[in-house]
DNA sequence: ATAGAGGCGTAACCAGCGTTACGGTTTCTG
DNA sequence: CAGAAACCGTAACGCTGGTTACGCCTCTAT
């Protein structure tokens, strides 16, 4: 198959897979019914990804590289540190409360090795956690805010951003917020750290 | 079955239900699994539970009772609102994060139905937040904090002590924290809430 | 004391899943 | 254009789970 041609087939396989998943959760979410919806087959799904776990595992890598990226994407340009936070506060609220992220976090609990959940994590906070490190050392330097701990100052932020959003959407309890709602979210976020971290 | 027996072999059958859950999730705690732990018969689980979501139901419903239990029993004294918060929130944290908690919070993840979200909430989140208000409109009237939303505040305060620890411990990133550590936590919150709604 | 209810332990039923296997067909390659 | 490789669709295998059924035993109430 040619390259092109396979790359386009992986995330028709991959959309399915999310699609059954959102729908049927993690436990429902059958290698047959994923390469029925795909209209592949499950030799194909085998062949490809090795196992159940490896189908999953590559929609978690793919998906975190996405998020990774376009943080990075933002963190290019000159813009202060301020206002690199409003931006990307919004943008990742809207990564980690959507549809995709949340199936993935449903999959993640289900999975009892923990492999799931370790690579969720490693590929996802723990490689964003760094980004932010970076932008709140920058936010210092321009003066805009204090605080000793670097990794602490990020915690605090993504417990003022995310709060308990992820788990009352993993449970269910909770619609995908609106874009709007992000962006509101995420300026409160900004204005309380500010009010904590000046002088 | 006299009372007393059979309520306490029903506390050993959910024990064992919390066992297995932790150990195999909800996927792999099979009725049968939990059945023979408890050295109980399948027959008398679907007797008394009527299905599996039913079991799982009810041990959703005796911890939330359980919680808002502890809760209540400390809004019942007569100490200062922040002081309350004091207590309060290292037990709220060590309940959230604690390793049944985490187990309900994955049984609920797992069901794809959503009653068991459902019912999490809505005996948990949902039955602890009019408490919390109650304390809050308490530490205003005392002069001790200043806001306008109630509901805002307590979400504020729910950010700032429980934030994504339940989420990285449902995916298994984050270990059961320690008495110490959910106490600092909640010290932390408050003194951050104080920084935030003093004047 | 004795009948009956209810619990125990186990087996059995059916359905579904992960995984493998296999012809038939398409698609690439030389 | 022919052979091979890859893919599709489906069936099959082994296994496990939820749920039901059934004999045996223990306890309770009359």
């Amino acid at each position: 198959m040619r390259e092109e041609n396979r790359s386009r087939r992986q995330t028709e396989i991959e959309a399915a897979a999310y699609a059954v998943l959102e729908e049927k959760g993690y436990a429902g979410a059958s290698m047959l019914a994923i390469a029925k919806r795909a209209r592949a087959s499950n030799e194909t799904l085998y062949n490809w990804y090795g196992d159940k776990q490896g189908l999953f595992r590559a929609l978690v890598e793919r998906n975190a590289e996405e998020v990774k990226r376009h943080l990075e994407e933002e963190l290019q340009t000159d813009h202060g540190a301020l206002s690199i936070l409003a931006t990307l506060g919004p943008k990742l609220l809207v990564l980690l409360t959507g549809d995709r992220a949340v199936a993935l976090n449903r999959a993640a609990a289900a999975d009892s090795s923990g492999e799931l959940g370790e690579t969720l994590s490693k590929a996802g906070r723990e490689a964003v956690f760094p980004l932010l490190e970076a932008v709140f050392l920058r936010a210092r330097y321009e003066g805009e805010l204090a605080f000793e701990e670097t990794g602490e100052t990020v915690a605090l932020f993504l417990d003022l951003l995310i709060g308990d959003q992820q788990i009352r959407r993993v449970i269910g309890r909770l619609p995908a917020p609106t874009m709007g709602a992000c962006e509101a979210r995420a300026l409160r976020a900004v204005e309380r750290l500010r009010r904590l971290l000046n002088r």
